[in-house]
DNA sequence: TGGAAGTCGTTAAATCCTTCACATAGGAAC
DNA sequence: GTTCCTATGTGAAGGATTTAACGACTTCCA
């Protein structure tokens, strides 16, 4: 592991899946090269930070060209582990749940929902999105070997299904909750919580006026 | 406007939302103190860093005692604008929108969503979560002087909505979908892209090892 | 009343991230 | 070939954010 050439900044890290799916809207779009510049255009990231995080790979474009789109291409699916497919397990086939199982993941992407569970008994056995709802509580005999959980369960179940995932082999939980879990120091956590993005947006609104930005 | 004591960093105004939820929490409970280490503890946020963030605002605690629960509270309900509503619009009543519109916004929030537009002659009309659900060709009429829209539509559809958002006097867009959208220089844009925070977390999990992140 | 324990507010250092600016190399044209 | 043009890759500067560290002030308890 760690064949890094360097450590990628996090931040860069966090932009390369947006930087794969827009590569491959220009491959399907028949493109043969791009410059950073389109590429800023199209994602919103300034094209010399796209520059920069684009260099920690190595030399990747051309002087004066830019960029080989199908071999950028090629060289991010290397790097983002595009190959193998990672399944994860969704917890709470709520509103928010049956989202994500009705999100063709697995185009464009490299993670694919395997399973998913609920404790509503009308939920239990159907399926959705192609994935079959098993009972909450098979979570740890179900589980199986994976590592990736989506937590979509109301706020005060949360901790308590965080619980058993960690202890059912989970290192990795993307949390829709409002709850903030607490796991351990090897369990990784991103919280993504709506309702504060929502009020963050109309904080910055009130009180970052933009007007200059850009031009 | 802008009565700030000083301009406070972005990345302190994210976190906001988020400490003002975990104060009602601990109101609701009945504690009347609480220190930056406790409340580190609860939103997972250094301690350092939540003094800090406080600090921007004048001294708010007392040394040695730590901070007064309900004057915190009501410090950050002015700070927040948390006695005036802003109301949203939500574009798109799929999985994700109808999420949204069940989410219990108001509650700790100072948002609310006013009104849902969808292209789908079967769900106009109806209600979902209490919102009347309105024909998407009714969206320049309808939408009032709201300025805040929350984007669930799909991803080709995003663009041309959000053009039409902007005409409206839209200055906020929450944007869940794929598309990375183009607006004029003073409209606000978050980006929150459910299939990349996947990839990002998948990743981490496998480029960047935690085992002695914290202790 | 006095001393120990606790916790803030803040200075300063350390990190991390973004952006500028430009030398340089490669492609395109002819 | 030679010249012009374009767009990369990166050194350096500038911002932004986090974290450590500690002086100062409070509470608490004997």
């Amino acid at each position: 592991m760690d064949l890094e050439p360097t450590k990628i900044p996090q931040a860069t890290a966090k932009r390369l899946p947006l930087y794969y799916r827009f590569l491959n809207n220009l491959h399907s779009q028949g493109k043969m090269r791009v410059s950073s510049k389109e590429l800023s255009d199209a994602v919103k990231v300034d094209s010399a930070t796209i520059r920069r995080d684009f260099s920690y790979f190595g030399a990747l474009g051309k002087k004066g060209y830019g960029y080989n789109v199908e071999y950028l291409l090629s060289f991010f699916r290397k790097t983002l582990d595009q190959d193998e497919t990672t399944d994860v397990a969704l917890i709470g086939v709520g509103n928010l749940g049956t989202a994500f199982l009705n999100y063709n993941f697995t185009k464009n992407n490299n993670t694919k929902i395997k399973i998913a569970f609920d404790a509503s008994e009308e939920r239990v056995g159907t399926e959705v999105g192609g994935v079959k709802v098993e009972h909450i509580d098979d979570l740890e005999e179900k589980m199986g070997d994976l590592t990736v959980a989506i937590l979509t369960v109301p706020a005060n179940a949360a901790q308590g299904i965080a619980d058993r995932l960690v202890k059912a082999g989970v290192s990795g939980i993307l949390n829709f909750t409002p709850a903030r879990i607490s796991v351990p120091h090897h369990v990784r956590v991103h919280h993504i919580d709506l309702a504060i993005e929502l009020q963050a947006l109309v904080y910055f609104l009130k009180h970052y006026p933009l007007e200059d930005e850009e031009f």
